[in-house]
DNA sequence: GGCTCCCGCCACAAA
DNA sequence: TTTGTGGCGGGAGCC
C-alpha cells in the first residue's frame, strides 16, 4: 500500500512528478510540496513537510492501521494543509501532531470527521484547479495523484469526480485520468439540467411528493405511490430509471465505464439532484424529497427504508460536493413533520431554460438564442470530443443532449419563445387573451408568411444551420433552423408561438383557430393534471377546448407549416442536436418538449402508443389538460385525424373552443386522434408542454407533453406547438409526407413549470422541412400508432427532416434509433416515455393528484 | 437519539 | 486475472 501510495504521491507531482517511490513520507511530502508549488494555491499542499518521514499516508484504512500512529497525523496534516492552503485552511494541527502522536491520538486530534468530510476534500480538490482553466493547457487530472496529494482514498476522489463529472467540470479521459474543465461548462450544464429537469417534470414530482407528504404525511405507502409515479415517470420503458446522464452537446463520456454502471451512478443522481433545484421554484430541496424522487425511479417497489437511507447517504455525498462548489447550501425546511434537512440552491440562476422553468416569461428570446448557441459552442469547445461523431456515450445521453439542444434551439430560435419571453410575463395567465390576439396576429402573419416565408424559411433553415451547426445530429438540427427571432410574440398561453425564425414564424395561434384552419393547440395534460398547479397555472389558456388539434398532416398551410417548423425545431430536441432552431422554445414547449423529446427519442413508437393510451387515459381521468401550447393547424389536420388524436381531445372541449389545445397529460401526449386533434382540456393548471405529434402519417398525434405528469405541474407553459405546427405545415405544404412528423415538442419539463399554454408557433416555413421544430411528441402516445409515436420521434427527426430526411420514417428512425436507443438514457426521456409506455402514463401521473406546489418545504 | 456521512467491503466492468 | 470503479451500507462522530 504504502508503496503505492508513495507512488501516488509521486505522481501527483506529476504534476510534479513522478511517482517515485518514495515512500510516503518522503515522497508524499515531496509530492505534496511539489505539487503545491505546482498547483500553487490550488494545489495541495504541504504535505511534504510534515509528513515526512514517516508515514505513509495511506489513505487506506489498512495503511492507516499500520501507520496509525504516525501516518494519520501526517496524512491529516498533509491533507489539511492542502486544504488549508488551498482554501479553507483547515487546521493543521494534525500535522504537527502526527509526528509525535501515535496514530490514534494524532488522528483523533487532527482530523475530525469534518475535516475529512467530502466537502472539504472537494474543496481541496477544487483548490487545485482553476475555475476557468485554460483549455489550451493540459488539465489532466490523475486520480491517483490527487488521492495521494489529498491523502485520501481514491474512492473518495471518485465520489468527488463523479459529481464534478455530472456537472461537466471534469470529464473522464481514461482510466484514472480526467480532464479538468472547471466552470466553463457549468452554466451550460446547468441549463441543460434544468431543461432535463423540466422535461422530466421534476417540478411536478416535487410538488406531488410534497403534496402527498402533506396529505399523507407519513403514510409511507402513499409516498410510495408518489414515488411510483415518479418512478414511472422517470422510468424508461425498460423500466430503468431514467438514468440517463445529461450531457452537454459537446461533452461526452468517454469512459465506458461511466456509462456502464449505471443507472444508479452518482453522476446521474447528482444531475438529478441538481435538476431538482433548478426546476423547483423555491430552489430548495429537502433530502427526503430528493431521495424520494430519485428513488422513485428505481425502486418504486423497494421503498424500503434501507434504500431510502442509502439514497440519502448518497445525496449527502453529492450535496457536500455541490456545497463545495457553492452551488447549494444546507438549510432546513420546516415541514409538517418537522424540520428537514434541505439544501438551497445558491448557484447561478439559470434562466436558461428558456423554456420552462422560468417559464415562459423568462426567456427573452434573445437570451435564449444566445444561450443556446453559446452553450453549444461552449460545449463544443469545451469538449473536444465532439459529439456526435463520437458519442461514446450512451445513445441515451446523446439523445438527451440532442434533445436538450434542440430544446434550446427551439427556445432560442423559436420566435414563439420570444413571445414567451417577451410575454412571458404576460404569459401566464394573461395569455389567453393575449394569446388569442397574438395568435390571430400570428396567424395572419403566418398566412402571409406561410406563403412566402415558407420558402424563406426553408432557405433560412438551411441557413440557419450556421448557428448551430454543430450538431451532428443533424437533421434535426437542420430542421431547426434557427430561427430568427420570433416575430411575434405569442401569447403564452395559448398561443403558439412561432418562432419564426425564419420568417416568420407566425404564430399561429389562433386561439380558436378562428381562422380557418384552425390550429389546434395541444396541451399536455400533465399528469399533473390533476395536480394542482403549483404555480398557479392557470389553466390557461385554453383556447378551445375542443379544438382538435387535428393536426393534419395534410394540412399544408403554409402558415401552419411555419408553425410547424418552429415547432419542429423545438422538437428537434430530439434530434440530434445540431443546432437549435431557434424558436422553438419559445414555445413553451420546451419543457414539455424536452421531455418528450427525450421520450421521443427514447420512446419508441410503442411507447408512444402507450402514451397515447395513457394520455387518453389521463385525459379521461383527470385529464386536465393543460394547454401545451401547441397549435396545430387544424384544418389540415384533418388528416391527422385519426390517429393521433387522443381521446382527450374530445375532452378538450373544456377549453375554449377556439383553440384546440391538447395537453398531454403527463405523458402528455394526447393524441389527437383522427384527423382532428381535439383540443385537450386543460386543466387549469399547467400546461404542460405539449408535444404535438403529428402523426406520422398523418397522425396527428399530438403529442402530448411528456409524460411526466409532472410537467403539468409545471406552471410554466411550454410551447411546443411548433413542431406540431411545423409538421402540419410541412405536411400541408407537402414538404413532408404526412407520415412524417416533426417533433416539436420540447422538453416537457419546462413546461411544467409554467402551466401556461404554449403557443405553438408556427413556422412559416413550409419548409417544414426545415426543421421546424418538431414538436415533440411527447408521448408518443399517439396512440396507437406506434407510428405515431415514432412519428413523434420522428418528429424530431423530421424536423431535421426537412432538412434531412423528410420521410417520416427517416425521421423516426433517427430518433429512435438514435443512439441511445436506449431509452433509458436519460431518465427524463425515459420517464416520459417510459411512463407512458409502460405503465400507463396514467399511472404515473396519477393524474389525479394534484401537486401542489408546496414549496412548502422550501419555504 | 437522530442526523451526517466517513469508510471501506465487495461486486462489476474494463483492460 | 488484474485493476479501476463505484454501489452500498455499517457504524461512528457530531449535535
Amino acid at each position: 500500500m504504502e508503496t503505492e501510495k508513495e507512488n501516488l504521491f509521486c505522481e501527483p507531482h506529476k504534476r510534479g512528478q513522478m511517482k517515485t517511490p518514495l515512500k510516503e513520507s518522503t515522497t508524499a511530502n515531496i509530492v505534496l510540496t511539489e505539487i503545491q508549488p505546482d498547483f500553487g494555491p490550488l494545489t495541495t499542499p504541504t504535505k511534504p513537510k510534515e509528513i515526512s518521514q514517516g508515514e505513509p499516508w495511506t489513505p487506506t484504512a489498512n495503511l492507516k492501521m499500520l501507520i496509525s500512529a504516525v501516518s494519520p497525523e501526517i496524512r491529516n496534516r498533509d491533507q489539511k494543509r492542502g486544504l488549508f492552503n488551498n482554501r479553507n485552511g483547515l487546521p493543521k494541527p494534525k500535522d504537527c501532531l502526527h509526528e509525535h502522536l501515535s496514530g490514534d491520538e494524532c488522528e483523533k486530534s487532527q482530523p475530525s470527521r469534518k475535516e475529512k468530510s467530502l466537502g472539504l476534500l472537494c474543496q481541496k480538490f477544487l483548490a487545485r484547479y482553476p475555475d476557468y482553466p485554460n483549455p489550451a493547457v493540459n488539465n489532466d487530472i490523475c486520480l491517483d495523484e490527487v488521492a495521494e496529494e489529498l491523502n485520501v482514498e481514491r474512492r473518495r476522489i471518485y465520489d468527488i469526480v463523479n459529481v464534478l463529472e455530472s456537472l461537466h467540470m471534469v470529464s473522464r479521459m481514461a482510466k484514472n485520468r480526467y480532464t479538468w474543465h472547471g466552470r466553463h461548462n457549468l452554466i451550460k450544464t446547468l441549463e441543460a439540467l434544468k431543461i432535463a429537469g423540466e422535461e422530466n417534470k421534476y417540478a411536478e414530482l416535487i410538488m406531488m411528493i410534497k403534496k402527498k407528504e402533506y396529505e399523507q404525511e407519513f403514510d409511507f405507502t402513499k409516498s410510495c405511490s408518489i414515488e411510483d409515479h415518479v418512478t414511472k415517470a422517470n422510468t424508461d420503458q425498460n423500466g430503468h430509471a431514467d438514468m440517463s446522464f445529461v450531457e452537454l452537446p459537446g461533452v461526452e463520456f468517454r469512459a465506458a465505464s461511466v456509462n456502464s454502471r449505471k443507472d444508479k451512478s452518482l453522476r446521474v443522481m447528482s444531475q438529478k439532484f441538481v435538476m431538482l433545484f433548478l426546476v423547483s421554484t423555491p430552489q430548495i430541496v429537502s433530502l427526503e424529497t430528493a431521495a424520494k424522487i430519485l428513488i422513485g425511479e428505481d425502486h418504486v417497489e423497494d421503498l424500503d427504508k434501507s434504500k431510502f437511507k442509502t439514497k440519502i447517504r448518497r445525496l449527502y455525498d453529492i450535496a457536500n460536493v455541490l456545497s463545495s462548489l457553492d452551488l447549494i447550501k444546507k438549510v432546513h425546511v420546516t415541514e409538517e413533520r418537522g424540520r428537514k434537512p434541505a439544501f438551497k440552491w445558491t448557484g447561478p440562476e439559470i434562466s436558461s431554460n428558456p423554456i420552462g422553468v422560468n417559464p415562459i416569461i423568462s426567456f427573452p428570446t434573445s437570451d435564449m438564442e444566445v444561450r443556446q448557441p453559446s452553450i453549444e459552442n461552449c460545449a463544443k469547445n469545451l469538449f473536444a470530443t465532439h459529439r456526435k461523431s463520437n458519442f461514446t456515450r450512451h445513445p441515451s445521453l446523446i439523445k438527451l443532449v440532442k434533445s436538450i439542444e434542440s430544446d434550446r434551439r427551439k427556445i432560442s430560435s423559436a420566435p414563439s419563445s420570444p413571445i414567451n419571453k417577451a410575454d412571458s410575463s404576460q404569459n401566464s395567465e394573461p395569455f389567453p387573451s393575449k394569446m388569442a390576439q397574438l395568435a390571430a396576429i400570428c396567424k395572419m402573419q403566418l398566412e402571409e408568411q406561410s406563403s412566402e416565408s415558407g420558402k424563406k424559411a426553408k432557405s433560412q433553415l438551411a441557413g440557419s444551420g450556421p448557428c448551430k451547426p454543430v450538431a451532428p445530429l443533424d437533421s434535426s438540427v437542420n430542421a431547426e433552423p434557427e430561427l430568427p427571432p420570433p416575430p411575434l410574440v405569442q401569447p403564452l398561453g395559448v398561443v403558439p408561438l412561432f418562432p419564426s425564425p425564419l420568417s416568420s414564424a407566425v404564430p399561429v395561434i389562433l386561439p380558436q383557430a378562428p381562422s380557418g384552419p384552425s390550429y389546434a393547440i395541444y396541451l399536455q395534460p400533465a399528469s399533473t393534471h390533476t395536480m394542482t398547479p403549483p404555480q398557479g397555472l392557470s389553466p390557461t389558456v385554453c383556447p378551445n377546448p375542443s379544438s382538435k388539434a387535428t393536426r393534419s398532416k395534410d394540412c399544408t398551410d403554409g402558415t401552419t407549416e411555419r408553425a410547424a417548423n418552429d415547432a419542429t425545431k423545438p422538437n428537434v430536441s430530439i434530434r440530434p442536436m445540431p443546432q437549435r432552431h431557434g424558436a422553438q422554445n419559445g414555445d413553451t414547449e420546451p419543457a414539455g418538449e424536452r421531455g418528450p423529446k427525450r421520450a421521443g427519442m427514447l420512446e419508441d413508437s410503442g411507447s408512444k402508443k402507450k402514451f397515447k393510451e395513457n394520455l387518453t387515459g389521463f385525459e379521461n381521468v383527470s385529464t386536465t389538460l393543460f394547454p401545451s401550447g401547441y397549435l396545430i393547424p387544424l384544418t389540415q389536420c384533418a388528416n391527422l385525424g385519426a390517429e393521433s388524436l387522443l381521446p382527450s381531445k374530445e375532452n378538450s372541449g373544456t377549453f375554449s373552443p377556439n383553440h384546440r389545445i391538447y395537453s398531454s397529460p403527463i405523458a402528455g401526449v394526447i393524441p389527437v386522434t383522427s384527423s382532428e386533434l381535439t383540443a385537450v382540456n386543460f386543466p387549469s393548471f399547467h400546461v404542460t408542454p405539449l408535444k404535438l405529434m403529428v402523426s406520422p402519417t398523418s397522425v396527428a398525434a399530438i403529442p402530448v407533453g411528456n409524460s411526466p405528469a409532472l410537467t403539468s405541474s409545471h406552471p410554466i407553459p411550454i410551447q411546443h406547438p411548433n413542431s406540431a405546427i411545423v409538421n402540419f405545415t410541412l405536411q400541408h405544404l407537402g414538404l413532408i409526407s404526412p407520415s412524417v412528423q416533426v417533433a416539436a415538442s420540447s422538453g416537457p419539463g419546462t413546461l411544467p413549470m409554467s402551466p401556461r399554454i404554449e403557443a405553438v408557433s408556427v413556422v412559416p416555413e413550409h419548409a417544414g422541412t426545415q426543421q421546424g421544430r418538431a414538436t415533440r411528441y411527447n408521448s408518443p402516445v399517439l396512440g396507437q400508432n406506434q407510428l405515431n409515436g415514432q412519428s413523434i420521434a420522428v418528429m424530431g427527426a423530421q424536423q431535421p427532416v426537412p432538412v434531412t430526411p423528410k420521410g417520416s420514417q427517416l425521421v423516426a428512425e433517427s430518433f429512435f434509433r438514435t443512439p441511445g436507443g436506449p431509452m433509458k438514457l436519460m431518465g427524463s426521456p425515459g420517464m416520459d416515455f417510459d411512463g407512458a409506455n409502460k405503465t400507463s402514463v396514467g399511472a404515473f401521473f396519477v393524474p389525479q393528484r394534484k401537486l401542489e406546489v408546496s414549496t412548502e418545504d422550501v419555504h
